[in-house]
RNA sequence: GUCCCCUUCGUCUAGUGGCCUAGGACGCUGGCCUCUCACGCCGGAAACAGGGGUUCGACUCCCCUAGGGGACGCCA
């Protein structure tokens, strides 16, 4: 036994003492004396490397941010890239880019979990010298001919365990085996999901699991397990489609002796058709609502309220959220996205955001759009434009096509409706108007609106007639913020400009 | 196919046996405000999947049916 592993010879798996290498602290929970102590809270993020982060991965991250943050506890990411062939680090620079972008930011450097390889494959050996895991010789061919057969007669397609009991000996030469758990065959396995509740499920419905691949590289089932174990994991929160994992994976708990960790399995996300949002249906990466103009603070709000409540509440800040999740609030039902409800929350956090903050999202825009490059003097009218602005805008983007006019070089260009605003009788009532607006020493928009409105008084015609056609000469829409707004952030001589550019144009 | 999970307005949800003539939010819609568009404010339509129980009393508890979803890999 001097070789077994120090998790094979840990106190949680035959009672001795011995010190785990693993964990920091030399001892596992796990320990008869340990295992009522309450844990801290350890959650983490698991997401696999092969695409962006998208919209479910960052609810899941969400949830596991909220609860550690909530409990005073610690929130790992840990990259699950031992699948070699399909992880790539582009992948992994988008998620981690992506966390941050939504502000979930992680606790100690994230684990890549391939790097535990070796290790995990020495647990599995363990497993393998206490007679808890065996090889299996089973060939693909062999594999896909019982699953189709079980499928067949009506029954659960999976191993049945031939090279369970068999003589290693009648091993076929030349064909390196698997690992596989020997699991319980008899009664049945329950966990008590903090979010679904009790489930319980026959044993004879999960087959032995495949610890170590034919390579004798660990599968995501070992790895996950052991990793949680060393990561000190105390919940476990992630989407359901994970549910019938946490059997397997309480499985191996048991087989290693190791405390499990308390589970939580949150519905999926739907696509507005019901259907399971997938990558190529309708699942977008974080970095694209960021594309479409949404703000994180409004995304996070959203994704909080999708599948968690609390009463009534549906605007709720960061630190709200944090003092108020927790995992009884989650539903047990999916949820489907509804765009219509992100705007209205992403309308609501810009409103709510400084001038400064937005002027200087909507420059970045104008300059990655239109390749427009803003001077002092236009990124500053643009900060002034936003008070006015940010009431009529659901993202950024659209904030951004509203500002445009603002820093626009003249003459501008009228669009049709604006156009429309602009018959001759109007353009000769801005040519009676201009000389006045000339005259005038406070361009202040109270000083403005009075002399308009005075204007109209004296044309005897109604305020909209005059402000209308302003409109369409300042801004070059025939919707925009207040008139008197709008010439006040302008200033006087590109206001004066414009309403001369439509003046003289008839 | 087998196993597991789910089911309140179109959508997100509140509701933990009587407080429910089922509340809020988004969306839709009528109106007010008004220089346009928004914002804001006031009002409206809109739901307990169906069927059985349990109970003095079910949206709330149990069972069945239907529908939806998920899992069944040497993927994660």
């Amino acid at each position: 036994m001097a070789s077994l592993s120090p998790y094979a010879g840990c106190p949680c798996l035959d009672g001795q003492r011995l010190p785990c290498m693993a964990r920091p602290s030399g001892m596992c929970y796990d320990s008869p004396a340990m295992s009522s102590q309450p844990r801290p809270v350890v959650t983490r993020f698991a997401p696999s490397p092969t695409g962006f982060l998208h919209i479910g991965g960052a609810r899941t991250a969400l949830f596991n941010w909220l609860f550690a943050r909530h409990h005073g506890g610690t929130f790992r990411l840990r990259i699950e890239d031992t699948d070699r062939k399909r992880s790539t680090e582009e992948a992994v620079a988008a998620i981690l880019e992506g966390l941050r972008w939504l502000g979930l930011e992680w606790d100690g450097a994230a684990v890549h979990q391939f790097a535990g390889a070796a290790h995990h494959a020495e647990v599995a050996r363990g497993l393998l010298e206490a007679g808890r895991a065996y090889h299996c010789y089973c060939t693909r061919e062999e594999l896909q001919e019982m699953r189709t057969r079980a499928r067949a007669e009506g029954r659960s397609p999976r191993y049945d365990g031939r090279w369970r009991d068999r003589d290693p000996a009648e091993a076929p030469p030349g064909v390196p085996p698997v690992v596989r758990l020997k699991a319980p065959r008899a009664g049945e396995t329950t966990i008590d999901d903090l979010v679904q509740g009790p489930v319980t499920v026959a044993n004879d419905q999960l087959d032995d699991m495949v610890l170590l691949r034919a390579d004798g590289t660990p599968t995501y089932m070992l790895s996950v397990v052991v990793d949680d174990h060393d990561m000190d994991v105390s919940h476990v929160i992630r989407g359901d489609d994970h549910l019938t994992n946490a059997f397997r994976q309480t499985q191996l708990f048991e087989a290693l002796g190791w405390a499990r960790p308390e589970f939580a399995h949150i519905p999926l996300i739907h696509g507005a058709d019901g259907a399971k949002l997938s990558k190529r249906h309708g699942a977008l990466g974080v970095e694209a609502y960021r594309e479409l103009g949404y703000l994180p603070e409004a995304l996070r709000n959203y994704l909080l309220r999708l599948g968690w409540a609390h009463g009534d509440d549906e605007v709720i800040s960061t630190e709200q959220a944090i003092a108020w999740f927790d995992l009884d609030g989650v539903g047990r039902a999916p949820a489907r996205f509804d765009f219509a409800k992100l705007d209205s929350l992403n309308g609501h956090y810009i409103r709510a955001a400084a001038d400064k903050d937005l002027a200087g999202k909507v420059a970045e825009r104008l300059q990655a759009t239109a390749g427009q490059v803003l001077d002092t003097g236009a990124r500053e009218r643009l900060q002034r434009a936003m008070q006015g602005l940010k009431l009529r805008a659901k993202t950024i983007n659209e904030l951004a096509e509203n500002a445009a006019f603002y820093v626009a070089a003249r003459p501008l260009e009228l669009s049709e409706k604006a156009a429309r605003l602009l018959p001759e009788e109007g353009r000769a009532r801005l040519g009676r108007l201009r000389p006045l607006l000339e005259g005038l020493d406070d361009w202040s928009e109270a000083a403005l609106e009075a002399q308009v409105r005075a204007f109209a008084e004296a044309e005897d015609c109604k305020l909209g007639q005059i402000a209308q056609p302003l409109r369409a000469a300042l801004s070059g829409s025939h919707a925009s913020p207040g008139i008197f707004e709008v010439m006040a952030v302008l200033g006087r001589g590109e206001s004066l400009g414009r309403i001369a550019d439509q003046q003289s144009a008839s």
